[in-house]
DNA sequence: CTGAAAGCGCTTACAG
DNA sequence: CTGAAAGCGCTTACAG
């Protein structure tokens, strides 16, 4: 396996020069090497295809230069739902700006053990914590770990650990709040999955959102879903064979608007007219659904880009990074609310 | 930097006996330490919190036990299509239950030399090439490379690489031949990113399919469009303005089928009705649609699993796979396809 | 400006 | 069964 391939000790001994010096050249190291002796190793390198070997580079250094992404392996994330893609590649931005490589560590929901091995056995510089379940023991445990961390995508409420996500406290009480005042009080909620933080803040936001506006909520228009279509569809069922049904339903996510709203047009009601419904996120097909959704959108790409250069800041200025960074969520108004009929 | 955390000589220490001893036991290696020692090590292992240093033990063993994915930065992958998710879902399926971590290697239209380097570094076993673009100088460059890779969701035509993707000639094959044999002629397509295999090979099973019918491609129902929303929407009211215009419509991909639908519904044209769509991939929201989209279904977890499983192989057998692997596509039939009404 | 040497934290023959 | 030693491919003071 590799064989063949040239090191450092080749090159010196190509170029007619010592390895440190070799190593001198490789990093630019001002005043360490004369111009010919660079040109020398250059033409060495060169000739030999020579790369400098990561590992024994990490070894030496004592850093990696690789940032870890740790995501729970689940429904909802991965697989489900463009969220998690769009969160990597704003990660994989911020770590690539910076030359870092970005390393996946999944956990197990029944082992994470695992990932803790994978987190804490150097092979990482640092990791962000992607939309962690509420009763993950990874973020308890990154609070006493050397490695650096940030959480993104997820505002746990008493870490210590800085946290870069939306402000979905503001966006979900925004959106009920509209909804109120344009003569909803029949609001139904289709949750998230409530293993998640960001599906309990949201939850809370409506619930606030109703008793400001004087609205007894009502447990039967409450939903428990899961962040994907199914949950969706199921929920919007359950929901419009309430009696009397809501004028309006929130989604605490826009992949179950959309599930919902397959079920209300199965059911042959009109959206907006006989039901409104908004979603969150502003996923990328929500402009594409008929009609269009009206939704909360939040910087899912920027989240991971912004998360990712808070992880690599507090690995190279070696300190904890003190503050938390909350995006702010803006109502995206298209076709899929206007005021009750009745 | 990762200050105190132990290393094998203060287990050694704490156990009183050789660091060698301590990574014999770490090994399990059978009949070469005995039962009293074990015990003390495990002992001192558990006190100290010791985890064995990944980079250290990827040097010394010249393995990394991790392997790449490399993707291409761009539209239409990662943040614009779940087709990436859930193909990287099965990579890290498949490569962690072989006990491998995965890495991502993303390569940058204008840099793949950067790629390169971060493949042949030395920092990973082997790499799956995830629907590399035809152009791309990275296939050309594997197939030179020690490091072993394999080829997934996309089959350039004349590498001795192993790859796996689905039969996406037969699939769209069969899609297109179905519509003729409803009675269908005017076929429009709208085509994927012609950068892309796959856009490339499901456009000649298109017209393969319309020849084998004794129908004549009209070059004005061909579109350009490149696997995103915008272009499917795009591609349908070019389509729409043709005259005559066609009674189908085939997309390259889901994504862009709703993209099409949402044009389709724009002008007030109704599906299956008066013109019929077909899509491909069956990405999960493609039951969702209204109506729900008729589609070819691939299934891109397991192309990913069965890549990575190859790659695993391929690494420790230390020899390279011969075969490819090419799943079979399905036609999906749903509710937009009908036969033509004149 | 240059190079010998120690060290990063492990593994792996090898000798005993 | 056990341990001293060499080695993995680099980097980094340090002496010259």
């Amino acid at each position: 396996m590799r064989r063949g391939v040239p090191t450092i000790r080749e090159v010196a001994e190509a170029a007619g020069v010592s390895i440190s010096t070799v190593s001198n050249v490789l990093y630019g190291k001002q005043g360490y090497y004369s111009p010919e002796t660079a040109e020398r190793v250059w033409q060495a390198v060169k000739n030999l295809g020579y790369r400098p070997n990561h590992i024994a580079r990490s070894l030496a250094r004592r850093r990696t230069f690789t940032v870890g992404v740790v995501v729970e392996q689940q429904l909802g994330n991965v697989s489900h739902n463009l969220y998690f893609g769009i969160m990597l590649d704003g990660i994989l931005q911020g770590a690539t700006d910076s030359d870092y490589q970005v390393k996946i560590i999944r956990v197990r929901p029944d082992n994470p053990e695992q990932a803790i091995g994978h987190i804490e056995d150097g092979s990482v510089d640092g990791v962000v914590l992607a939309a962690l379940l509420a009763d993950s023991p990874l973020i308890e445990h990154m609070e006493q770990s050397h490695v650096p961390s940030v959480v993104a995508g997820s505002i746990p409420p008493h870490t210590k650990l800085p946290c870069v996500d939306v402000d979905d406290t503001a966006g979900m009480y925004q959106a009920v709040k509209w909804l109120t005042q344009l003569g909803h009080w029949r609001i139904g909620i289709i949750l998230g999955d409530l293993r998640h933080w960001s599906a309990r803040r949201r939850e809370s936001a409506y619930l606030m959102a109703l008793r400001d506006a004087s609205i007894e909520p009502n447990p039967a228009w409450r939903y428990e879903g899961n962040y994907i279509l199914e949950g969706g569809e199921a929920g919007a069922r359950y929901l419009l064979n309430t009696h009397p049904r809501p004028t309006a339903i929130v989604c605490c996510n826009d992949t179950m608007a959309m599930g919902a709203l397959r079920a209300i047009h199965e059911r042959g009601i009109r959206v907006p007219e006989e039901v409104s419904l908004v979603g969150f996120d502003d996923a990328p097909a929500s402009a594409y659904t008929s009609p269009p959704l009206t939704t909360v959108r939040q910087p899912v790409f920027d989240i991971g880009l912004r998360a990712a250069e808070m992880l690599v800041q507090q690995i190279e200025r070696g300190k904890r990074c003190e503050h938390n960074l909350l995006f702010p969520a803006e109502l995206v108004v298209r076709n899929t609310v206007a005021p009750p009929r009745d």
